[in-house]
DNA sequence: TATGAGATCAACT
DNA sequence: GTTGATCTCATAC
């Protein structure tokens, strides 16, 4: 069992909260997804905002799939392109908790804090092996594998990180009390 | 604990 | 030339 392009096929404030707790895979290392941030097209902080560029050219095309960009000069972050084609909507995976391929993630981030290994965008991408040769990548064909979650999970929402522009936007999702966040939750 | 610089690339002014 | 959906390491309180 695992998430279709039907999934990522509609709004992405309503495809965002469902996949906290789901499980994502990437050549079979991987953890579950703990955080993550909503972008929308009409959104002035989504690289689509201002129309298509090569670079997030993936945003415009069918849900479903991976859009991975490198962020200040130096990291790699990983988005699920959400809606349907055209409309340029996509959720930032933030953190997720590792919990398959320990061994291979600390030794790629030659680190032993298990909190650290996924806790960040830039930081989950190196852990993962994830960079710009996957872009425009399906999420439901390997390398990815991603699984629903089976329980209920206990969300919080919060404002995003790191941006400078609509950054009031509630858009923020995480998996409440989970230490793997990137930053901890405010409440409310 | 807290701020600051550096790394380094694509898009924008 | 500057900025950004970032992280790490160094230096300063």
């Amino acid at each position: 069992m695992s998430l279709t392009r039907d999934f990522f096929a509609r709004s992405v404030h309503e495809v965002a909260p469902e996949l906290i707790g789901a499980t994502l895979l990437f050549d079979g290392i991987g953890g579950e997804i703990v955080e993550l941030e909503a972008y929308h097209q009409t959104d002035p902080a989504a690289h689509s905002y201002r129309g298509l560029t090569p670079r997030n050219a993936v945003m415009f095309g069918p849900p479903g799939f991976a859009y991975v960009y490198r962020s200040y000069g130096i990291h790699w972050c990983l988005n699920f392109v959400c809606e349907r084609e055209g409309s340029a909507s996509a959720v930032l995976i933030r953190a997720i908790r590792p919990l398959i391929g320990l061994k291979v993630m600390r030794r790629r981030r030659g680190l032993s804090d298990e909190r650290l290994l996924c806790s960040g965008p830039g930081r989950l991408c190196q852990a993962l092996k994830i960079d710009g040769s996957h872009n425009g990548l399906a999420l439901d064909a390997p390398p990815f594998e991603l699984s629903p979650r089976s329980a209920v999970a206990d969300i919080v929402v919060g404002v995003r990180i790191g941006i400078t522009k609509a950054a009031e936007k509630p858009w923020r999702y995480g998996l409440a009390g989970s230490p793997f966040l990137s930053r901890p939750f405010g409440h409310a």
